[in-house]
DNA sequence: GCGACAG
DNA sequence: ATCTTGTCGC
């Protein structure tokens, strides 16, 4: 009946990351970003989405803003869902970004004095098949300053799993050490982050719009409690909470 | 055909 | 994304 992943969809995507990627701003635009120690920076924003185990459609839309550099929770945002789009490795955001931007919407009509200074996005930035990611897309059509951070590694553009990569990431000893996850074509994607003494597993940082990818990687540092960022962390904690609390036994499967 | 595949 | 408890270690 109806034809896979459409191959027409798939080259209109491309198409429009490709539009949208030339308003990408990969460089410091804030004057908080410059300061010693982002003084002036007060709130900090993290999206996520939640799905029920076998339902991959319907998903809790989730924004929070914590205080920096307290990093607690001064608003947070839980919205059921329905998607459209189906995940596409490279297309992510046209899955999630319609969602993401609904609940900073929702925020800067309802507590636009909440609104966050730089928002935190699970995914990647320009360390991306066509260095358009997530964080990009939702930087760009937001408006907000946006930093990517991917929990795992997407091989992209030479960037491979090797012997080497494992290598380097034996070499992070320490919190904030970190190394750059370099394109064939020689440009700096990102840059693998040690996030805590206690994780040996790296968080993958790159820019989304409105930050130079230092700054995105200092910053990320400074928001980990533990491996995965705060803002994102807290996100995925609510929105999780959320369906725990409204779908309880879409847990528990029924056999006969 | 085989491997990759952010969330 | 989600399936899943205990367990080894600091």
């Amino acid at each position: 009946m109806s034809a896979p992943p459409a191959e027409d969809l798939i080259k209109q995507w491309e198409s429009e990351q490709a539009s949208l990627r030339k308003q990408v701003l990969e460089e410091d635009t804030e004057d908080w970003q410059r300061e010693p120690d982002f003084s002036g920076l007060e709130r900090i924003g993290g999206v996520d989405l939640s799905f029920i185990k076998g339902d991959d459609v319907n998903a809790c839309a989730q924004l929070v803003v914590l205080s920096y550099p307290d990093l607690e929770v001064l608003y947070e945002d839980s919205q059921m869902v329905t998607l459209t789009a189906p995940y596409i490795a490279g297309f992510l955001a046209f899955r999630e970004t319609p969602f993401l931007l609904e609940a900073l919407q929702r925020l800067e009509r309802n507590q636009p004095t909440l609104l966050p200074q730089v928002v935190f996005v699970d995914g990647n930035g320009l360390f991306h098949y066509r260095e358009f990611g997530l964080a990009c897309h939702l930087g760009v059509l937001s408006g907000l300053p946006c930093v990517g951070v991917a929990k795992n590694l997407l091989q992209v553009q030479g960037v491979y799993k090797s012997e080497e990569h494992q290598s380097q990431i034996a070499s992070l000893k320490k919190g904030g050490d970190s190394f750059p996850l370099t394109a064939a074509s020689g440009k700096v994607l990102g840059k693998a982050l040690r996030s805590s003494d206690k994780s040996s597993k790296p968080v993958y940082v790159s820019v989304g719009h409105k930050i130079s990818l230092d700054t995105a990687v200092h910053l990320t540092h400074r928001c980990c409690r533990y491996r995965v960022p705060e803002p994102i962390r807290q996100a995925d904690f609510h929105s999780r909470e959320y369906l725990r609390k409204n779908f309880p036994a879409a847990n528990t499967q029924i056999k006969e």
